[in-house]
Formats: C-alpha cells, sequence, structure tokens
RNA sequence: CGCGGAGUGGAGCAGUUGGUAGCUCGUUGGGCUCAUAACCCAAAGGUCACAGGUUCGAGUCCUGUCUCCGCUACCA
C-alpha cells in the first residue's frame, strides 16, 4: 500500500432518487467501489466510503407533476428503495444519507455564500422562455418546436433529433412548453456562473501533466474537454426544488444540481464524522477516490475540482477518478424510463441468498473499457460453470474429504513433496497479483485471479487423488488435504472483498475466526486438530426455468414499451386542415384496384414499382412504402388509389395514379384496403 | 457536424515500450469418480471492423471510412 496516505475517503456516485438502482449502476459504480473499499478496510487502512441520494433537480419536480404529487414524497420514496436495496447487496456504505438533509443544505448554502463572497462567481442577465401556466423557466430540453434547419416538428430546444443539428431554443420555430404545451414567452432571469475558463490552466496542469495515469477514457475525456476551452457554467437555476442560492434578492432560485450534487460527498461526511471530517477533506494525507460512470466524468474532473479549488480552505482534490462504460441488457440500452433494467430490489426479492451471484457476475463482466451486455443466460452459466462448478464444488470436495478420511479435524502434513511446493508457492503470486489488480482498479481481473486459486485447488486435487492413495497411504492424504483445506481458508480471505456473503459461509464452514488480509499467501492458516463444520453448499445450481421467468418479464416489458408507443401516436393525430367544397371532393377519381405485380426500385429506400388492375386498365404506379411492405406482400392485395392525378415521373418511371394509405403520426403507413373484396375500378366516394 | 471511448475465434474479455495472437465460458474427444452430471487433460475454432500507409516486421504507429456508446431529456 502506499504509505503516502494515512486515510482513504472513497465515494460512489449520488444515485438520483427518482428511480431505484439497477445492474447497470452496480457494475458500473457500486460493486467496484464496495470491494475496493472491503480490500482497503481488511488491509487495516482508514477508509470512509460516503454515498447519498441526490434528491434535487428538473426531473424530480416533473416525476412529481406527473404522479400529482410533492417532490418531497418521490424522493422519499426511492431514497428508501435505493437505501435498503443497497444495504442487502452488502454495499458496505459508511453512510448512505441524502442531499435533502438539513446538512446537506447549509454546507452547499455555505459554499456558495463562500465563493460568492469571495467573488469567483460571474453574474449574468439572459432571456430564456418561460412556461406561464406552469410558472417555471424551462430547461432546453423541455422546449419543442419546428426545427430551423429541417423543418422537423417536434426538434428539442438544444438539439434536433431528426437532422442532428445542435440547435438553442429561441431559434426553434413554433416553440411549445414540453410542461403544459403552451407557448413559453421570453422573460429575462439572472444566474451565477463559475468561470471555468479561469481554471483551464490549472486543470491542465493538474490532469494532463499530473494524472496521466487515470483510466483512458477518463483522460481522453478530460483532455478533449481541456483543448476545446472551458466555458463559464451556470451553478444556479430558477426553480423551487432545490438549495436555495443564500443571496440576497434571489428567491425562486436554487442551486445547479450539479452544482449541489458533489458537495453532497462533503455533507455526508460531515453527517457521519461531525467533528473530524476535515481532516478527510483538507489533509494531503487523504486519499480521495471517486467511482463513477462515464456520463459523469466531467462533472467530477473538471467542475468540481474547479469548484473545490475556487472554494480554496484547503480542499484536496481526487487522486483517482475510475469511471466505467455502460453497461447493456440484453442487447439493448439500460433505461429507467423505459423499465428496461433488471432493478436491483427486485432481483433480492426474487433470488433470495444470492446476493453475491449478483456481485460475481456484474464484477466478472463489469465495462472496464467499454460498454458490455448482461444476459440473463450468461448469469446462469456464470453461476452455474464457475461459482458452482468451480469455486463451491472445490471447496466441497476437500471439505467432504477431510469429514471421511480425518473426522472434520485438519490434519498434520508432515512433510510436503514437490506437487505440494509448487501449489503452496502459487498461493502468494496470486496474492500479489490480486492486490495490484484491485490498487489499479482492475476488478475483473483481480476476481479472474481469485478463481485462479480455485481452479489451482481442483487440480491439485485431481492431480493427487487422495481417494486412491488412502487405501494405501493416510500420511500422503493427510497432507494433501492439510494444503487443500489451506487453499479454501486462503480463499475465504480472497474472495473477502468481491463476495461478502459467501466468504462468511466459507469462514463458518472452516470454522475460521476471522479473515485477515495478511493471512492470505499463508499455508498455515488452519492448524493440525483444528475442527471444522459439516460441508454445506456455497451455491447453488440456477435453474432454467428461473432463467425462463427473468427473460418472460424482460419481454413483457418490450411489448407493453410499444403498445404504450402505439397509444401515445394514436392520440398524436395531425391537425384538421381547412374547410374543402363537396366540389373539390367530386372532382378527385378514387378507385379500387388490385397489385399485380411489385418489386423495389433500384438504389432507393422507399420506393416500389407497382402494376396494378384498376378494372379500366393496366398502369404502373410508383409509391413510397417500401418501408413498411415487401414487394411479395404486396401482390395480390386489394388497394384503393387516386386514379386521376396527373402522371408524374417517379426516378425515371412514370407513375400514374397514388395508393392511399393511412398515416400515423409517427410515420407507419398502412394501405386502405376494401372490407371485401370488390371489383376492381369500383369508385369510392 | 465536432470531441472522447470502443470494434480481437460461438459469447465475454486480455494484449504492457510494434517481434510467431492469449484468458474464461461454450463446443468436440479423452481421463477420473472425492465432489452440486461437478473436476482434470487435449483438440478444433480468429484475414485482430474495413481500406490504404510507415517498417525487415503492425492487433499495437499514421491516414481515411463504417458501426456502437458518451458528451446531449431520464441516466452510471
Amino acid at each position: 500500500m502506499n504509505s503516502r496516505y494515512k486515510r482513504h475517503l472513497v465515494t460512489a456516485a449520488l444515485p438520483y432518487a427518482n428511480g431505484a438502482v439497477h445492474i447497470g449502476h452496480l457494475a458500473g459504480v457500486y460493486i467496484p467501489a464496495d470491494i475496493y473499499t472491503r480490500y482497503l478496510r481488511m488491509r487495516g487502512e482508514d477508509v470512509r466510503f460516503i454515498c447519498g441520494s441526490d434528491e434535487h433537480g428538473v426531473p424530480i419536480t416533473i416525476k412529481a407533476k406527473q404522479n400529482n404529487c410533492t417532490p418531497q414524497e418521490i424522493v422519499d420514496k426511492y431514497h428508501l428503495i435505493i437505501k435498503d436495496s443497497f444495504e442487502r447487496l452488502g454495499i458496505s456504505f459508511d453512510i448512505y444519507s441524502r442531499t435533502t438533509s438539513a446538512t446537506h443544505h447549509k454546507t452547499a448554502s455555505d459554499f456558495f455564500r463562500k465563493l460568492y463572497l469571495d467573488g469567483k462567481f460571474i453574474e449574468r442577465e439572459s432571456e430564456q422562455y418561460y412556461d406561464e401556466e406552469a410558472n417555471q423557466f424551462l430547461a432546453d430540453r423541455y422546449i419543442t418546436g419546428i426545427c430551423p434547419k429541417c423543418s422537423a416538428e417536434d426538434a428539442y430546444g438544444d438539439q434536433c433529433e431528426k437532422c442532428g443539428s445542435t440547435l438553442s431554443p429561441t431559434e426553434l420555430i413554433n416553440p411549445k412548453s414540453a410542461l403544459s404545451g403552451k407557448t413559453p414567452v421570453m422573460k429575462s432571469t439572472s444566474h451565477w456562473y463559475l468561470p471555468l475558463d479561469q481554471y483551464e490552466p490549472w486543470l491542465k496542469e493538474w490532469i494532463l501533466e499530473g494524472h496521466k495515469e487515470w483510466k483512458i477514457n477518463v483522460y481522453g475525456q478530460c483532455k478533449s474537454w481541456l483543448d476545446g476551452g472551458l466555458m463559464p457554467r451556470a451553478v444556479s437555476r430558477d426553480l423551487d426544488w432545490g438549495v436555495p442560492v443564500p443571496v440576497e434578492g434571489a428567491s425562486g432560485k436554487v442551486l445547479y444540481v450539479w452544482f449541489d450534487a458533489p458537495i453532497g460527498y462533503i455533507s455526508n461526511t460531515i453527517e457521519l464524522m461531525p467533528n473530524d471530517w476535515e481532516r478527510w477533506w483538507k489533509s494531503e494525507d487523504t486519499k480521495l477516490v471517486h467511482f463513477i460512470g462515464k456520463d459523469n466524468i466531467v462533472f467530477h474532473c473538471i467542475v468540481f475540482p474547479a469548484m473545490l479549488k475556487a472554494h480554496g480552505d484547503g480542499y484536496i482534490l481526487p487522486e483517482n477518478v475510475p469511471a466505467n462504460e455502460f453497461l447493456n441488457l440484453e442487447g439493448n440500452k439500460i433505461s429507467t424510463s423505459r423499465n428496461w433494467a433488471v432493478w436491483l430490489h427486485e432481483y433480492l426479492d426474487e433470488f433470495p441468498g444470492k446476493e453475491d451471484v449478483l456481485r460475481y457476475v456484474l464484477c466478472a463482466n463489469a465495462p472496464e473499457t467499454k460498454d458490455n451486455d448482461f444476459t440473463w443466460k450468461d448469469f446462469q452459466t456464470r453461476n452455474n460453470s464457475e461459482l458452482v462448478g468451480i469455486f463451491g464444488n472445490f471447496v466441497n470436495r476437500a471439505v467432504v474429504l477431510t469429514h471421511k478420511y480425518f473426522e472434520g479435524e485438519v490434519p498434520t502434513a508432515v512433510r510436503y513433496e514437490t506437487v505440494d511446493e509448487e501449489v503452496i508457492a502459487q498461493i502468494p503470486i496470486l496474492k500479489k497479483s490480486i492486490e495490484e489488480s484491485i490498487e489499479s482498479y482492475k476488478f475483473r481481473e483481480a476476481l479472474r485471479e481469485a478463481m485462479n486459486l480455485a481452479r489451482l485447488g481442483n487440480k491439485y486435487l485431481t492431480e493427487t487423488e487422495p481417494w486412491k492413495i488412502a487405501k494405501s497411504d493416510m500420511e500422503r492424504v493427510a497432507a494433501i488435504l492439510n494444503i487443500s483445506l489451506q487453499i479454501c481458508a486462503n480463499l475465504a480471505i480472497a474472495f473477502e472483498p468481491i463476495l461478502p456473503h459467501t466468504t462468511k459461509k466459507l469462514r463458518y464452514i472452516l470454522n475460521m475466526k476471522s479473515s485477515n488480509w495478511s493471512d492470505f499467501g499463508n499455508s498455515t492458516i488452519l492448524i493440525p486438530g483444528h475442527k471444522i463444520n459439516q460441508a454445506s453448499l456455497l451455491f447453488e445450481k440456477i435453474e432454467d426455468s428461473e432463467i425462463e421467468f427473468q427473460i418472460a418479464k424482460l419481454t413483457a416489458t418490450k411489448e407493453s414499451n410499444e403498445m404504450v408507443v402505439v397509444e401515445s401516436t394514436e392520440t398524436a393525430t395531425t391537425p384538421l386542415k381547412d374547410e374543402c367544397a363537396y366540389e373539390d371532393f367530386m372532382k378527385m377519381d378514387i378507385r379500387t384496384a388490385t397489385v399485380l405485380e411489385a418489386e423495389r426500385v433500384p438504389k432507393t429506400d422507399k420506393l416500389l414499382r407497382l402494376t396494378i388492375d384498376t378494372g379500366l386498365d393496366k398502369r404502373t404506379i410508383v409509391s413510397g412504402i417500401a418501408e413498411f411492405y415487401t414487394p411479395e406482400e404486396m401482390i395480390g392485395k386489394q388497394i384503393s388509389i387516386l386514379a386521376n392525378l396527373a402522371p408524374r415521373k417517379i426516378k425515371g418511371i412514370e407513375s400514374k395514379g397514388m395508393i392511399l394509405m393511412a398515416k400515423e403520426e409517427g410515420g407507419k403507413m398502412r394501405i386502405i384496403t376494401p372490407e371485401e373484396r370488390v371489383i376492381n375500378g369500383s369508385t369510392i366516394s
């Protein structure tokens, strides 16, 4: 361990309290952070592991409106679910608090006021859209309108998703508030900005020169921000939910949630250690590490450090920010709003006693260098063939054999043979490798090396075959089982940071009082004559039916999501057109026809060339329906056409007439077919 | 559009300063029977996204292209 540091302050990203915690959060942040802190504690380091719910911000107020309740009710509900589920999984926070706590409000408020009084902010007035019905200013994302570039409807205030261009809300044509649907008005408002540009040289020095060892995704992201030039960033918002801006005349304004949230790390530390917290945040010999996901990099590496620097007062900066990438679920992005997730609290209810299976799988498949995919099939395989087959099975073999030949007492190893010495020599090597991996935040690798210890045990037993030797040489069997049990004891230590529930069980089986990291590597942890308990299974197989149940659950979610899409597009219909005279309508000759031939028009995505029988003639029509119908589907279908439309050349093909289609707002199109087959050329009116 | 990350045998991942592509799982064959049909050994399986370039030699360096993710609602 690095002796430069006397204590370790570990933080995990504050979960946003408008939803529960899912496997993506766990794999990216909480499991790595928990392994890291448990490891440090085992090594006797002075550690505090800090977290809490992030309970402010616009999305929570919107969710409250949708649910017809107060923001406080929303955050109370999710705070409890999150806190409880973390506890059950064994995430060993020293404190899990919340940003609505009195301590946090005071801390964040004081922090802001100090910066304000020291003149660290700049104040700027700007014109922003305001929703008079909802009585609030609108974030860019909550304004929709027509894109000035591509005329798509429903472009957002910050970006048009159709053409991809970046917009500002004022560019939108015919802007609408996403909250009330009303047209917002421009209103002037003033906000405080943290001039990040002033900290740019210092940040460059600190990160680009001083922290080249940071993970490449983190370093790269910081470099791109710093090279691109930083801009002043607003630290307040017009909102009635959050920490009020502690400045005279600033009523109706709160701290921007991204200013407020990281201070939560500090306030939660204060709550944990009211008298001693400063030693943890303001001594150079404290090692501060932030565990986060990739979307948070800029706030933890640039904004928060700049805030701490601006504050002065000796705040330390993070020594490392090991951000992970994202975890997908069965091939799709995890999404809280679309309910595409495996929720921790549901998992814990549905897989009782299998906390460590989830910890294992998410660690083994953690998105450390790139986005990864979680599948239930993989979950099952990892449990059945790795945890059950390798780890659990080895322990069971060693313990069962000990009971069979030595009545559950650790036998004496009178002398070692070469195989024994080779195996024994492997243990400290694996230990060193695990230490190096954890200390460099490579938890997948640490897990693999820990499993290699169990593999080593299985191989050793198979090679030495004590069940055969038992017929002739019990002294040799004693040595083999002694060593096997020592490997079990080492496993109990090696896996303690990763699988704490399992190692507790294992320690009980081995009758080990405690597990000390300093004992790891030692092949005399269990002394001869020590009595061990009966074998019980560390892991159980997971049956196909359990996996099928989970997959069915996800499939149901997917289906209900699709139905929601259909419903929402059904309600969103195109506005009524201007009134039309009966005579105008009668000008149109609409008739039935049958498709005889259909083929794709080459080099186009949407066009089909159709030959149709109109009852009067056979003619060619080119129609833009290839996205919705294949040529094969169309052949033989009876359709409705506008028969007297002026001919038009499309892609060099003369199209005579137009197929009538029902078009949904979402873009989906279906042909209009008579309820029963009628004679081709029947008029429609 | 831009910037950052990623693209390696069926799946998931390693590949450190360029030197004969590795690991886990799966598959196939064999061995063993103490053990949760578990364990051990062996084999098959890759034009390292694509196209150029530098080099005696490129998964690794350079240029260009494509795809996915983030920065950019919710959100790690």
